[in-house]
DNA sequence: CTGTTAGCGCGTTCAA
DNA sequence: TTGAACGCGCTAACAG
């Protein structure tokens, strides 16, 4: 490994001169930035960026922190749309990030997950997908060690901004159209997890439409499973006119519990999934860009972390219709 | 942040010290390690891994090279699984990995790959899913400046090694028993793309197969695009008394095709991807287990990492029968 | 405009 | 068994 001693040697410059070459100092004459640039191209000089790190002491890692879905891959694409949307800011903006899955943290207390993190040279953390009772990574927000970009979570402080889509307006738009389009009066709405934040605002967006439309409204938890949205509309889909729900695989197995007892319902869902387009049918359903939620989300850590105050955002949503052929063509 | 000067100042004893009982050397009374144990526990020290690294200068990092498909998700779970089997793996190591989207090198030369990888400390690198025409890639193991791990491709040097899944057996197991099971003779093969290196070995899977059984073989390339897959099926598929797909999302696409032009055939897949579970169909497939792939992938890296010699393995697979009921319940 | 010097936080000899 | 001293590769004052 050629260091930098060896190319100022090469050069006969000082090490400090190849370095002010190498951070584009100004009040380097063109003579010697051309010296100095042929002895690191002829030396294939890479700079070791640990030891710039550590000497220039502005070293910030940032940690993103995504969920890994065994049962189902419907996560996968949301949380490879997460990582790829961050990554790609992340070079643009040239941080260092790291993956980290909330399985790898199992087990871990607050101070251990802390000290691996600090251990890491993490200072900033971006946080998706988190729960009500999350209480780790509650108490590490609170305790304002990291600077922290949460997503569709409801945290702001002097070290933490927020990202996140308007669920509540979201619901409320889908959950509105699909309504008016086939003049619905009774609306099964199958909410998610009681300990997720979205769940409430989602919650909030159908109560207000059922408000404002003077709608039958039913709710019932299907818990973001298939399975569970399934058996809520074997139940109760019979007496509705709609099927609302909180996630698109719910959306699916609502749809073919709908199948199984023979009936009809429109169904609307929530996410727009490509996993949408293989069920068959068609379905309304709100699409959320997760890149670019992500990208937003470093740019508000990279905020952060060069200390100035950070300005929590709300990203667009947008309606769309999913089927079969919106895919394969 | 507090250093290891003030833990030494703390426990009053010399920073060597206390390095020496962070890294457990031998030769220091119980006395003295209590004592630093106590100091290090109450500032709440958390050695700094940068500094470490530089100074010990053994300091490794690998890049996991992984595909992220925007066209489909199917793609998403399969490389999920490799990250999370990579990363579980990689801390029970203790080695650090850094995941790299193809994307984020793309118009990239192979110098400036090596580069960037140097500039990151990278030593080791993990291939999933390499194409015969990656000219970057092909080099950069040729030139052997980094000790490689190659996911499903044939690449076997020095400083190279790779662990893959028998595809041509897969290949052979999965259509022998669709084969068996329904007495075909006429076998539409829709192959992968003709620039991977799985898809070959899976083509000399079915070659074998029909050689043994006298089949009838026609071939074509799908692209493991489930449009064409569905076109080639169009086309073909009457004519044929099963159809063998060298990837799920063709299989998908088939069958469709098969529904439109109202012909029932058997259609078998490949790699056993959640997806199949939503189709609402049934369908004989191989499941890899790319977790335990990629945690394969992980042992061998640190194996030349650390100097000794690669031995590359084959990993097991086993065919499945997946159907909308096995995914809900 | 360039070079000298002093660290960054830690690992590792080598004396003591 | 312990500690002083040097160096890892680089950045950043400061002096010249």
């Amino acid at each position: 490994m050629v260091t930098i001693k060896e190319v100022a040697d090469y050069a006969s410059v000082a090490i400090s001169t190849v370095s002010k070459v190498l951070n584009n100092y100004p009040n380097i004459s063109e003579d010697t930035k051309e010296k100095v640039r042929k002895a690191i191209d002829e030396l294939h000089y890479v700079p070791n960026t640990i030891a710039a790190a550590l000497s220039s002491k502005r070293f910030a890692r940032v940690a993103l922190i995504v969920n890994l879905n065994t049962q189902t891959q419907a996560i996968d694409e949301i949380t490879m749309q997460y990582l790829s949307g961050a990554m790609n800011k992340a070079m643009e903006k040239n941080v260092e990030v790291v993956t980290i899955f909330y399985s790898m943290l199992e087990g871990m207390t607050e101070d251990e997950v802390i000290r691996y993190f600090q251990s890491q040279s993490i200072f900033g953390i971006v946080i998706y997908g988190m729960s009500k009772d999350d209480k780790v990574f509650h108490n590490i927000l609170k305790r304002e060690v990291f600077k922290n970009v949460v997503v569709d979570a409801p945290f702001i402080s002097e070290n933490t901004s927020s990202v996140w889509v308007d669920n509540k307006k979201a619901q409320y738009d889908v959950a509105k159209r699909a309504v008016l389009d086939d003049n619905c009066k009774r609306i099964l709405y199958i909410a998610g997890k009681r300990n997720g934040y979205v769940t409430d605002y989602r919650l909030e967006g159908i109560q207000e439409l059922a408000e404002e439309k003077e709608l039958d409204l039913k709710i019932h938890y299907g818990e973001f499973s298939e399975l569970e949205a399934r058996n809520i509309t074997l139940k109760y889909g019979k007496e509705a006119d709609l099927i609302v729900c909180a996630s698109d695989l719910m959306a699916i197995g609502a749809m073919n519990a709908c199948i199984d007892i023979d009936i009809f319902r429109p169904v609307c869902g929530f996410d727009g999934i490509t996993l949408m387009g293989y069920v068959g049918k068609q379905m309304l359903t709100v699409r959320q860009d997760f890149y670019a939620v992500s990208q937003a989300a470093i740019e508000e850590i990279c905020l952060l972390l060069s200390g100035e105050k950070g300005r929590s955002r709300i990203m667009e949503h947008k309606l769309v219709k999913l089927y079969y052929k919106d895919i394969i063509c």
